[in-house]
DNA sequence: GTCTATAGAATGATAGAC
DNA sequence: GTCTATCATTCTATAGAC
């Protein structure tokens, strides 16, 4: 087998994704070039086009994949309960999800002016979409008596902003562990829709 | 006087600095070029150079500028009281400071990667003083007894995310008034540091 | 599938006329 | 202070050998 040259695209195609996530994470993705990105993989900058047809359908796939991730991995951890309940579940499961992920957060949120139109729109109806799980839970707690909210919408884009700006902060080595920071953001965000955590079955004693 | 050619420095500075924040803010640093921001101005690229030394300057000017007009802002509007009066007139001030900078803010925070290492340590530290104002209001409501927090630090970052997400969103002719939003937004900070609307007084009642 | 080589365009920054 | 012109570099993307 070749080492220098030859074909590796089963294992060329993953680091190609790999190099460009990270270098366009740290550098923002219209400061990285190909030639970057090849560099970092260790081949040729005209060996990058068997992968994507141009820099800019990279930047989207690293972003729908994400995307789809995000949701599919929604899918699969949805719970039944009441909404306090289902609540705190959505909020765990973002920070658990979002947190080994931080450079892909960082990509799917900053470049987005970087996209093109119809990519861009594309991304942004996923993005809708996994806002809408977060908004119908809220809405369903309010509907029952249970959650004190002012307006799902806004709370929702309150509550998401507060908790995907982890990954802007956090490290691995940092002052304290992920499930000390999930504690703390469940409870601002419990308390947020009006919980006290003195009367945690407010609802449910009530029904 | 001379309309094509000509003297103009007294206004052209400021529109090279509002275009550069535009273009910037829309495009990214890196994906903008010198030659659009003259275009955008009306020169041609060799003049910007009359405005900055280069590039990189340019975008540390205007992320220094923003801090440092936050700060002072922020100096000018301090206002005695107890923490929860304190709070409530921070979270005003930092709504009402943002809102209408929706573009600096966006670059202030999305360009930091794109700064020389220098120029980021110098932003970073304006922004962790801006980041003490808040903490400080917290830990004192803590001392007291006032506020039901775990983590000050934690709390801090949370509700700065929380308030500056609303740059991402908020649009001068969308569903909800600026003042409504303030009002949202107060009434979700106060509840996450434990403050039922309920008993606004508690702190200043039982002293 | 990767390489070398390159086309064709754009970039940051400078020099010198006015 | 602005212009024109340009240098030297870098970029995306392609072509063709292996």
């Amino acid at each position: 087998m070749g080492r220098k040259t030859g074909s590796h695209s089963e294992i060329t195609g993953p680091r190609v994704r790999e190099a460009a996530l990270r270098l366009i994470a740290q550098h923002g993705f219209a400061a990285v070039s190909m030639r970057q990105i090849a560099a970092e993989v260790g081949i040729q900058a005209g060996a990058l086009y068997n992968y994507t047809p141009d820099k800019q359908s990279l930047l989207f796939d690293l972003m729908q994949s994400h995307m789809h991730e995000l949701l599919e991995a929604r899918e699969a951890s949805r719970t039944r309960g009441d909404p306090l309940e289902q609540l705190e579940a959505f909020v765990r499961f973002h920070i658990r999800f979002h947190l080994p992920r931080q450079r892909a957060v960082f990509v799917s949120y900053m470049e987005l002016r970087n996209l093109a139109p119809d990519n861009f729109s594309k991304i942004e109806q996923l993005r809708t979409c996994y806002e809408g799980e977060l908004q119908g839970i809220l809405d369903e707690g309010h509907r029952l008596g249970d959650f004190e909210i002012s307006d799902s919408k806004i709370t929702t884009l309150a509550i998401i902003a507060m908790l995907t700006g982890i990954c802007n902060w956090y490290r691995e080595d940092g002052r304290l562990s992920a499930a000390e920071i999930e504690a703390d953001y469940w409870t601002l965000v419990r308390k947020s829709v009006g919980i006290d955590a003195a009367e945690p079955m407010r609802h449910r004693r009530a029904v």
